[in-house]
DNA sequence: GTCTATATTGCGATAGAC
DNA sequence: GTCTATCGCAATATAGAC
């Protein structure tokens, strides 16, 4: 029942640890280390470092299944970009770690880019866009609209105030309690921002 | 005359090599041989390995002192919201380096981000919180808009443009000429969205 | 599965000649 | 200012005992 065997550790520290410095500012040393066993449990369990960090990227993006079910669940558009939002936010305050892959991995890419992230990224906004296009079929939001753009844009906002988040501190609250309201904000910002006119 | 001394063009292949791959992904020994001189010169130039990395750090967000001006010389809200906007595209146009070194520090930070890069972002969001701020004070944005988090949704959906940008690839196009039309997309979407009721 | 010990490579930094 | 040569160390990975 003990879970707490050397492969799940690894996983555990390798996600705080990679998370913070990147593939390439942890050592296999520091891994083993903090997860109380040693090096060769590496290369035992995973074939090497890059193993160790790829297994992690799959975990943390394996996270985005619930995006489907959202997806099937709810047909009006400006639900939808609602539910994304609040899921958005839900996402990254279950998995504080989630955020710092997902840049980290569009700044500076390791090989696991295309194969683990891409495909999730690309999703998302193709599925998002096609929400907004069919706002603007039902003549709720305006014609003039380009679904990609906007899809981008709402992404933009919302997953930029995490990935800021250590960097306004000084400047906004960060409690989880002002979430909800947060949602509203930037949902009030954005749907008024493509609605149609009244 | 010719200024491709060994200094410069360390300076020149570290902004390149950091950008790509951060301070930890890349050796002395990479740089030197990229600047076709030897790893000496880094400690001779720049102490250490550590001491370029910062000065590429300050060269690019140098490039901030334009924001100043722009700042003294609109009073307008939605004019200075607009050249926001052009500013960041032309930014990150001008130098396609800055991004990544922007949200490399946000994501992984180097020692160097308190000093060089958090007092930035501080005064953009304060500036263009104080700006919407304004727009509230002549009711021509909404009352229940919170300055802050919207200057932080606008900073959000124009830099995360660029940040997936090679995510994006194959969902949007990323001619630059078409610069112009996405700022006055986004100028719209965030504009109509914080606007008081007409 | 887990360890210790070790092989090998590459790292950052510097001494010293020119 | 620039080079070559080298030091000392930490990196990844693996062999082999238990």
């Amino acid at each position: 029942m003990e879970k707490t065997d050397s492969r799940t550790k690894l996983l555990e520290v390798g996600t705080k640890l990679f998370s913070e410095r990147g593939l390439n500012g942890v050592s296999i040393r520091e891994l083993s280390q903090a997860a109380s066993t040693s090096i060769s449990m590496i290369s035992y369990h995973f074939g090497s470092k890059e193993g160790l960090y790829s297994e992690v990227l799959k975990q943390q993006f394996s996270s985005f299944q619930e995006f489907h079910e959202l997806r099937g669940r709810i047909s009006d558009p400006v639900a939808m970009v609602e539910e994304y939002l609040r899921w958005t936010f839900r996402r990254h305050r279950n998995n504080p770690y989630l955020l710092r892959f997902y840049t980290s991995e569009l700044t500076n890419p390791t090989p696991f880019f295309g194969s683990i992230v891409q495909p999730v990224i690309d999703e998302v906004i193709r599925s998002m866009a096609a929400v907004i296009e069919e706002g603007i079929r039902q003549q709720r939001f305006r014609g003039d609209v380009q679904p990609t753009n906007a899809a981008l844009a709402l992404a933009g906002m919302v997953n930029y105030f995490f990935l800021s988040l250590h960097a306004t501190e000084n400047l906004i609250s960060h409690d989880p309690e002002q979430d909800e309201k947060l949602v509203r904000e930037y949902l009030a910002i954005f749907i008024k921002g493509v609605a149609a006119q009244a």
